[in-house]
DNA sequence: CGGCCGTTTGAGCTCTGTCAAACTCTGTGG
DNA sequence: CCACAGAGTTTGACAGAGCTCAAACGGCCG
């Protein structure tokens, strides 16, 4: 099956005026930002942009999951954030002037808009408000960079698996049953926390013993929540 | 000895003009930069600004060295960066409107200038260019930061010394002896790996053993860069 | 001189990564 | 409909990297 080709896709159903990263612009601005702006849909398993590869815009999510990941020299891979609607990807590097070095790849299918580099400077040049939000942004990004560098550093494996369950719990939510609304691998999970997954899989069943969390198949429900802090260490 | 308390230092000997940051500024806006800006000195193990505190600017750094500092749960240090003349701090918690989530303390004696919000702010509001600069220095830090969470992530103590040396050869040089222009405790470099003192000091008599360098109490000569390069496996 | 801080070394142990094998589940093709 | 391949999951056994604890040593400063 061929799930890598993106498709393109109305683009009357993308309105990115809707999005709180694109409020400070004007009305115009933001006509400037849909008339420039490309949609496409992408299957799961589908890589946005490579790590090494030149980009010509950055992206807003409209619709779906992504992993943002980076390849170590053995060829693992480290989940370094999720991304979902609402989020931009890849403006770093654009910004930065410089090759990718994280792939983008879908989770869950998802409808990307693509924008183009110039637009991206037209609205940095022409609208302070903007820049001062995208500041903002890249500020909690560094922020959140930073926590998880002293938690991977100082953190057992436990600690930093329960953080990582209450971190998806945070960005994707659960529903009325108090399950997680993403389904990743085991090996994903393990992608994040930097560890093996084999241990991960020892980790979630101590929980599952401990009746921190039940587990069928890939959905993990919470059941302890205080207690999952607490693991947690935070 | 009292060591935490600044002193006002000669204003004139501390121009901002001259930094790569500030360079996008116009002639009346580095006249406004300078006006505003309160330099001190720092002696060796002051606090400039601890984890939690409310800032009220950002410093930009004419003289000495710093380290910036997370603590973990359990009291243990985790270094996130050394910076030094030219580099600025504080800029991030002030931008997201934050506490600091760090701290920052004095390694080599420093003058630091401490230049308010509003001038900053106003510097962001009235010179697009100065933003884009802003932005691509955060950009780099969060590269520099996604790039570290891979290496703790899945390399071993060991490569991430040889790593560190380099990095710190990178940031501080060498002198004519291939010696580090920076003196750290066995214990500041084992908070920069994040591993213990004893890891660190073992491993460092064990490159010694391997001819990788040569130990003096803190100095530390390089004597083989290639294969270092080869232990830290990049 | 004494105390303190940083360094060094040794011993022991635990966490966690690796390897191997079996099992489940899903989709494919005969 | 069944057999099969392949991916993901699970479990066990094992080894070793790296942490902790303890003790001794050196240098520096008051």
């Amino acid at each position: 099956m061929m799930r890598s080709t993106p498709f393109n896709t109305n683009v009357e159903e993308n309105d990115l005026s809707k999005f709180k990263i694109f409020r400070p612009l004007n009305p115009q601005e933001l006509q400037r930002l849909n008339d420039d702006k490309t949609c496409s849909v992408y299957r799961k398993g589908a890589i946005v942009y490579r790590e090494g590869s030149r980009l010509t815009g950055f992206y807003c999510i409209t619709q779906g999951i992504l992993k943002i990941i980076k390849t170590g020299n053995d060829g693992k891979e480290q989940i370094i954030r999720f991304v979902k609607k609402g989020d931009i990807i890849a403006y770093r590097s654009l910004l930065s002037n410089e090759s990718a070095c994280t792939t983008a790849k879908v989770i869950e299918e998802a409808i990307l808009c693509h924008i183009p580099y110039h637009t991206l400077l037209y609205l940095i040049e022409n609208n302070p408000k903007f820049s001062l939000h995208m500041l903002q942004i890249v500020c909690r990004e560094l922020k959140e960079a930073n926590d998880y560098i002293t938690d991977i550093a100082q953190k057992t494996v436990r600690e930093r698996l329960a953080e990582v369950l209450l971190l998806l719990k945070d960005n994707f939510n659960l529903d009325s049953s108090n399950t997680l609304q993403i389904s990743l691998t085991r090996e994903e999970l393990a992608n994040m926390v930097g560890t093996a997954t084999e241990s991960v899989i020892r980790l979630l069943s101590e929980f599952k013993s401990d009746k921190l969390i039940e587990l069928q198949g890939r959905r993990i429900k919470i059941l302890d929540l205080p207690s999952l802090y607490k693991v947690a260490n935070l």
